[in-house]
RNA sequence: GGGUCCGUGCCCGAGUGGCCAAAGGGAACUGGCUGUAAACCAGUCGGCAUUGCCUACGGAGGUUCAAAUCCUUCCGGGCCCA
């Protein structure tokens, strides 16, 4: 199957240009396409996943990919899909965060070689604003730069938009003609909130060379409640294992509601979609069986952070999840002990003559203040190694697991070791 | 530059001198039910502490016994005029 029915089985295609001409194109052999991530942090997150397995589902079909890094544009900012204007990163910043981004990107798609990883600050950063105005703004109008939903939206709030923002979608563009000229790409892939900036870019291709070069866009990634993405633990899920730990990255898809199941494993893996399809009518045939989540959840974890990690998170919930945890190993709890947050035992605080459990709470951050675990303890919220605890308990040494651990948890999800060893 | 309106807790949004830590909704958290699901029901949802205290309604001052509410000024923003 060629890869452009493969996206649309995978509901990847929400808009192309001229779609005929797009499959004739790859049709004569291998083209080059490109993805741009804003490293607006120092990591990316699960958003950006859609693009780089896309990347990569365009790379294992023979094709070239670009991994655009926007140091350049990161500076400036998309006015689309956010309310305000965003605040602006200084230069250092930025070059860390492409440096951490590009070896996020490495781990998916490989070595570099058959892909190759671009940043936009190194054609941009230099460029005179007279030379700017006359090579490209010369072929855009603002009637269309208004005419953009991101931007009207923008102008009839009350925030308004800057012009500096309003400028994103040029220096897009500009991107897009300098790797067609360059590189010689001739597809930009992004999200549907980045149609509008692509077909900025091949429109001023085709002003400035005539040449006629293609976008593509999927949909924009929403759970089942139509939120944007991220609501689940309300927080980012970074694909950095030290911002998200590849426990909590595993937690986080393998907690995904049954009717996203299909969506996902087809948007998130690179299972064929022949074996996505089975998965998904097994998964329909028995959902208490969570075998769509669980198929999912490895397999992201495994692409994003490798076997190893995705088997201590195995190990992992074995603990947490399992039978009761104070029979776990040695070896387990220390597996537990690197994949949730962790407190040690602060100075002058002893287990044999008690500590107080809120205090520990919150210095896991399993609570947000002791007003918040206390009323967690009250609200028989809080387990310790399995065994919900009334209030006033402090934590003694009777607590111990394998002398050194007690397990903590908040609710069903939330866990947390409190490490007393050594 | 002139005029005018606005700035409230994670978000939206009431409140226009005391009864305001501040209505309501959403989000979030816990409990129940469950499949580490959805939906639903219940509770919680600034901080610290035993009644209580502290911090908070864009910032800084002021009026008052008392201000998110009134005044001055500054900052930020919308709209209209030039």
């Amino acid at each position: 199957m060629d890869i452009l029915s493969d996206l649309d089985r995978r509901g990847l295609v929400q808009d192309t240009t001229d779609r005929s001409a797009l499959h004739a194109l790859m049709e004569q052999g291998p083209i080059t396409l490109y993805y741009g991530c804003d490293p607006t942090a120092a990591s990316l997150h699960h958003g950006n996943l859609i693009g780089l397995l896309t990347l990569r589902r365009f790379q294992d079909a023979g094709h070239r990919p670009l991994a655009l890094a926007g140091g350049a544009t990161g500076m400036v900012g998309d006015p689309g899909g956010r309310s305000a204007e965003r605040n602006l990163l200084d230069r250092d910043t930025l070059a860390v965060n492409v440096a951490a981004i590009k070896s996020q990107i490495g781990r998916l798609l490989g070595p570099e070689g058959p892909w190759t990883l671009v940043d936009n600050l190194s054609w941009t950063g230099d460029v005179l604003l007279l030379d700017f105005l006359r090579d490209v703004g010369k072929h855009v109008t603002v009637n269309q730069m208004v005419a953009r939903e991101s931007v009207k939206a923008r102008m009839a709030g009350e925030n308004g938009i800057s012009f500096t923002e309003f400028s994103y979608m040029l220096l897009q563009a500009n991107d897009y003609a300098w790797l067609h000229e360059r590189e010689g790409c001739v597809l930009q892939i992004g999200g549907s909130d980045q149609w509008g900036n692509i077909l900025s870019g091949v429109d001023l291709i085709r002003r400035r060379h005539g040449a006629v070069v293609h976008g593509l866009c999927w949909p924009l990634l929403t759970n089942a409640a139509g939120a944007k993405l991220g609501k689940s633990t309300g927080a980012r899920v970074w694909l950095d294992p030290e911002m998200t730990s590849p426990y909590a990255f595993y937690q986080h898809f393998l907690q995904t509601d049954d009717v996203d199941v299909p969506r996902m494993l087809a948007q998130f893996t690179l299972l064929p979609m022949d074996d996505v399809d089975a998965l998904v009518a097994a998964h329909q045939a028995a959902p208490d069986q969570r075998l769509g989540q669980k198929t999912l959840a490895a397999e992201v974890t495994e692409v994003v952070h490798g076997p190893a990690a995705l088997a201590a998170v195995h190990q992992a919930a074995a603990v947490l999840f399992g039978a009761d945890p104070r029979e776990a190993s040695a070896e387990a709890l220390a597996a537990v002990a690197r994949e949730v947050p962790g407190a040690i035992l602060a100075p002058g605080e002893s287990l044999a003559e008690g500590v107080d459990l809120a205090v520990v709470l919150v210095r896991t951050g399993l609570a947000s203040s002791g007003g918040d675990a206390r009323r967690q303890i009250d609200q028989h919220g809080i387990s310790v190694n399995g065994r919900k605890v009334e209030a006033g308990r402090p934590l003694t040494t009777d607590d111990l697991v394998q002398d050194r651990w007690v397990l903590l948890r908040k609710g069903k999800k939330g866990w947390a070791v409190l490490d007393a060893g050594a």
